[in-house]
DNA sequence: TCGCCACGGTTCGCATGAAC
DNA sequence: GTTCATGCGAACCGTGGCGA
């Protein structure tokens, strides 16, 4: 079974943003993600949703498969927005679609993500994290998802391969759209903390645990304890790695350029996608000299 | 230091409604 | 129809505070 690979770049501050939505929910808005290239200057808000194919990224593969996504979205998504405090302090509340358009038995769904929402998913500009939809594709929970972002962002940001972040639990209870439930903190932890590390360490690319900090008896904050899995670490295949490394000095330039460009790019996911290029254009000779070469003609077309 | 008490967390399990 | 998410009760356990 051939399933394509997609990539999602989402803003940070969609990431960080409170919201709540269902596991189908969750991969829908995944796959049409996945099918918007970030930094194309064209940003086509139908997307069509080839349900054979969302099946099977989804490893859901059974005959209900289309009932359950249109339903997913005509009876909830539709009605499903998500939240943010914007530069000001303010709360800014967004819907997530503005059409919807079905067809029994077509095997495709078309959706069209608010115009609003176009600045967290298009054009982005540095402040935006990326992962591969495989990655979270088995999770079972919409929190793994959530938290797995969380994780991401964190450790893309920070340019680390491990690191720790600590977070009140209200906070993250605010970001997962939990502000009203949970209310004892050991259901939190086992339905939701212990699910996500299970799911997360079992399946995904990254390393997953978290520590409980207390204020005398009662919890208050959690300190996530995040690393790269050490095989996942590096974005080209292991064999070839260690010929295909780009050395310190050359990102230490790369950094240097980017910094001056004013882009506020982050330089771990330009590495990314200078490895994801070579990979179909083939290693050069001076692999330092073209990575240089790759973040200079990144900057000189920057929308 | 020890023992007692109160408070809050943990574990188990059940009920209910939503989602699949 | 089945599974999952959520809420909550009951019993038990661990910890902190306090007095002897």
């Amino acid at each position: 079974m051939l399933v394509i690979q997609l990539k999602v770049s989402k803003d940070n501050a969609l990431i960080d943003a409170s919201y709540r939505l269902s596991l189908t929910e969750m991969q829908i808005v995944l796959y049409g993600i996945g099918l918007i290239n970030p930094t194309q200057p064209e940003f086509p808000l139908n997307y069509r949703i080839d349900i054979k194919k969302f099946a099977d990224m989804f490893n859901r593969s059974h005959g209900q498969i289309y009932q359950e996504v249109k339903e997913a979205i005509v009876k909830r998504f539709w009605e499903r927005d998500f939240s943010y405090l914007d530069e000001k302090g303010r709360t800014v509340t967004l819907r997530w679609l503005t059409k919807m358009v079905h067809e029994d038995k077509s095997g495709y769904i078309e959706i069209k993500f608010s115009e609003e929402i176009q600045p967290y998913l298009h054009q982005l500009q540095g402040n935006f994290t990326t992962y591969y939809i495989d990655k979270i594709a088995k999770f079972k929970s919409i929190y793994s998802v959530r938290l797995y972002e969380y994780s991401i962002m964190y450790l893309n940001k920070n340019k680390m391969d491990a690191g720790r972040l600590p977070i009140l639990i209200s906070e993250i209870k605010n970001k997962l759209g939990l502000d009203n439930k949970y209310n004892r903190f050991c259901d939190f932890k086992i339905r939701v903390l212990e699910k996500a590390k299970n799911e997360i360490n079992e399946s995904s690319d990254i390393k997953f645990d978290y520590k409980i900090i207390k204020l005398g008896r009662s919890p208050y904050k959690i300190e996530f304890i995040i690393s790269r899995k050490e095989k996942q670490k590096h974005p080209i295949d292991n064999k070839n790695y260690k010929h295909n490394k780009i050395s310190t000095t050359a990102l230490e330039a790369a950094k240097k350029l980017v910094l001056s460009s004013g882009t506020g790019w982050d330089l771990y996911v330009i590495e990314q996608q200078f490895y994801d290029f070579i990979k179909i254009k083939g290693k050069p000779d001076n692999l330092e000299g073209a990575f240089i070469g790759f973040v200079n003609s990144k900057i000189k077309n920057k929308p």
